[in-house]
DNA sequence: AGGTAATAGTTGATTTTGTAACTAACAACC
DNA sequence: GGTTGTTAGTTACAAAATCAACTATTACCT
């Protein structure tokens, strides 16, 4: 029905970067979501937080791309959670400052542990160049690169 | 050597994964949403029928990886856009042979087109071989090298 | 100061997805 | 031939994502 044609779906860049994302995800959503009952929101908050620190909704959702209403509701499971605490800014009383708590701190140690583990295991299948080169180049095509 | 104890949610290849996913996604997901009102599973199955010929839904979905509600719902859309036709196999009653109509193999060449360049452009940012390596690593991540 | 615009975050309505149960048809086995 | 199990696909209901509208607060402007 269609002509000869040279493209294949298989190697269409966004067809298989979406095919590998959601691959590779797989397990590990099954350790958060299993382990503290989480969504992939819920553990990009945590994880920011553990890393970064203290911010507000706003400065995580610029910095993971992700819409504020995703991250109000996140932050507000965490909080259910007892996960993270949430402080208002007195001199911008729009604005709050979260952190973690330290239930919500071991939870992160406890998933960066498993994700640290889990990342040895996928680049596992490439050289160290490679997994280096890999990672340069989806930093680009991310723009976080 | 000894393992590293730092870790780097920017380095974390399904986070990593994922935003490029995403971003790659964008521009393309626009094209179709808003040219033919599609959504992600419906170009799939387009691009599927379009590349292979007649397929069943079960086959489409064991191909692409999608879980047969998806594929339902998806083929049930196409269908109300006459872009598929849908043929009950008369050896076995219980599954349907799933065909391109002419409308639906002109979108399927027009995004086909559309798909082409946009994958060029993101190869751009790369070499040839930069790019070759990049397929052939998220093949294998996505369990289909 | 007073009015308008902008910002941080929340809420509500609609759409889409996920999960489980369901129907209809076929297969296998005794 | 009739029970039991399996398979292709659909449907119903719950969970989650999306988008727009909203509240409360701060910034801007004259």
């Amino acid at each position: 029905m269609t002509e000869k044609d040279d493209f294949a779906l298989q190697d269409f860049l966004p067809y298989l970067l979406n095919q590998a994302a959601e691959e590779s995800s797989l397990a590990f959503q099954q350790i958060y979501k299993g382990r503290y009952g989480m969504l992939r929101t819920e553990w990009r908050v945590l994880f920011h937080l553990g890393m970064y620190g203290q911010m507000t909704a706003k400065e995580i959702g610029e910095k993971a791309r992700i819409h504020k209403t995703k991250i109000s509701r996140a932050v507000q499971k965490l909080g259910e959670k007892r996960f993270v605490s949430r402080v208002r800014d007195e001199t911008d009383r729009r604005s709050e400052h979260l952190t973690l708590t330290a239930a919500g701190d071991a939870a992160y140690r406890d998933l960066r542990r498993v994700a640290q583990e889990y990342d040895g295991k996928l680049s596992a299948h490439f050289t160290r160049g490679e997994a280096a080169l890999l990672r340069m180049m989806l930093r680009r095509l991310a723009g976080m690169g």
